[in-house]
DNA sequence: CGACACTGAGACAACGTGGTCTCGACGTAA
DNA sequence: TTACGTCGAGACCACGTTGTCTCAGTGTCG
């Protein structure tokens, strides 16, 4: 900057006051600077000018999301990137792998870069850590599960709801005993999803059977070997229950290894490219992912805006799409 | 920090020095300053710091890809993103959508943000407008498409060669009318792929018939269009070479509209998830993303740690994933 | 016992900006 | 002509750090 204005034969304020665009300033003067700058290629420091500032905003926000290679982590962080370039602000994203120590370790490091704000879907069980950050400025909303011992907004999809509307579904197409394969209880959106399950089975007054139910089943190749086992009981569900993306195309892989795509029916949580494509059609329970990063995101910049309104959490409702899966009724025989 | 050495009782000099561990300082003081650090939840402030030192490193690289959301893009941030965090250094991300604008606009906020470095999956058709933030010392690593006038460091799949491998793959299956759809030209991977296309009809002396090429062909539906078309012509191919992972899918999903999908062959480029899960799986020449990311990566940071070396471009391999799809034979019928 | 090296900590300035205050030049009205 | 208001631009400092220099205190050796 010093540089631009001894070109320009000003004082740096001036260069300053151009670059900001401030509007007391000369035209002429304005042009000679503007080509004084554009000659020296120079690029105003906005780490510089961020100290000096008095909001002290960075005009980014970072993002940790579970894995930023899978789907639902991928759509979620580009609908906020798309909010954020709205109004010129960069998204700095981390991966936590479900891990609670890359989650107090990856906040810190953005923390210390200034960040506006924060999108989290937390990986730990206890956010209390992040109290005093919040309470210092640091804005932050929470994604796909609500924080815990921690006062803040939180988008949430209607797992609990979304989980009963499956079970109601395969129970509609006449089955009486659906497997669950979910993911480890202690993983709050796996447990509401359970919760649903047990709610739906309690409403049609079916009977709970630990047999056929199994948690702990994070991945692809567990949701395999978990599917195989449920079928070779000797009373196998003739229906399942999946609780997540992964698990459901495990579970899809498994059936059709075993020749059963055709006569166990299936309803997984989240929806997966190219469930459509597959024989059956996967059904599944499909959650609004622009909608629930549209609205973090939207929440975030308010907060960030100086709103401060008492913290909420909003449900995103989730919808049934069925494709073939879902609807093969009990007794199906290959067909 | 200077309340930290208020409540220490020494220079804020020194509560710099303990925070970055330097060795002349006493044990006991270093103590104290730790705790009252800690008693005031006091969090260096990186801006400044990043301000104040000589090498002027933010620990931060930005990336610029296609579409956060999709698979390829998200993989190779993935990918970026983990050897970054064993340097403890952050990821800026941005999306392109093959606008060259949004290239200029965004590489130039992060350069704005001072970034030690950039990985680009480039849109644009010149980044000669990089020049003067390289040499000042930025450092540049291009991803999937080399950089235009301009000097920098490249990764590459072999895309020219892969397309040779997938054309001939289908010829030797017995097909002699082969279709191609593909991205715009004026893509350079596209081009690249195209280039191998003609090379393997022209190796095995097959005719080129612009009726059944078709450029332009972006999205999902432009494909399922094209493909339609390109098998309702009076001599219609009987094989299809699909450029690009959406151009796949989209063609994939028209032969099974068409009930052609057991007698039209097809190998594409770019694998996809749930590819083998299709009737019939789908051939495809797969990118080794991991081994590009990791290599684009390690050389960018290379690059940052004032490796001068002459720029070079690393060509990654593909391979060749045979499911079904590209075996189909010639004249095969229904079954 | 004095000179000198060494150790550990503080004083000071500077990184590149922007906020605030000041000051000169010019225009207008009394 | 003088007093005053307005406008445009520079001087100065501060933002939170850290590099450099300085300096007091201690230990060692001749």
């Amino acid at each position: 900057m010093r540089e631009v204005a001894v070109l320009a034969g000003v004082a740096p304020k001036t260069v300053s006051r151009v670059v900001n665009g401030v509007s007391t300033v000369d035209p002429a003067m304005a042009a000679r600077v503007r080509e004084a700058a554009d000659r020296l290629g120079y690029r105003p420091n906005l780490t510089a000018s961020n100290l000096r500032r008095g909001d002290g905003r960075t005009a980014t926000i970072g993002m940790l999301v579970e894995d930023a290679a899978n789907p639902y982590s991928a759509a979620l962080t580009r609908t906020v990137e798309n909010i954020a370039r709205e109004r010129g602000v960069l998204v700095l994203i981390g991966s936590l792998d479900e891990d609670p120590a890359r989650e107090r370790e990856l906040t810190g490091a953005l923390i210390d870069r200034r960040v506006d704000g924060l999108v989290v879907v937390p990986a730990g069980r206890d956010q209390s850590y992040l109290i005093s950050e919040q309470r210092a400025g640091t804005c932050l909303v929470f994604v796909d599960r609500e924080p815990k011992l921690l006062d803040a907004d939180a988008v949430v999809s209607d797992n609990r709801h979304g989980a009963v509307t499956a079970v109601r579904h395969l129970i509609k197409a006449g089955h009486r005993r659906i497997g669950y394969l979910g993911d480890r209880a202690s993983i709050p959106t796996a447990a509401q999803r359970f919760d649903g399950y047990l709610h739906a089975l309690e409403l049609a007054h079916l009977d709970v059977d630990e047999a056929i139910i199994r948690h702990e089943v994070g991945t692809e190749e567990a949701a395999i070997e978990a599917t195989g086992r449920l079928l070779a009981l000797a009373d196998p569900p003739t229906a399942l229950f999946t609780s997540q993306n992964l698990v459901t195309i495990g579970a899809s892989r498994a059936l059709r290894d075993l020749g059963l795509q055709e006569q166990v029916a299936m309803v997984g949580f989240d929806d997966f490219p190219l469930a459509d494509m597959l024989r059956p059609g996967i059904s599944v329970i499909a959650q609004d992912i622009e909608a629930i990063g549209k609205l973090a995101a939207e929440t975030l910049f308010r907060r960030i805006d100086g709103d401060e309104s008492p913290t909420a959490t909003s449900v995103v409702p989730t919808r049934l799409i069925t494709r073939g899966s879902g609807e093969i009724r009990v007794g199906a025989r290959r067909g």
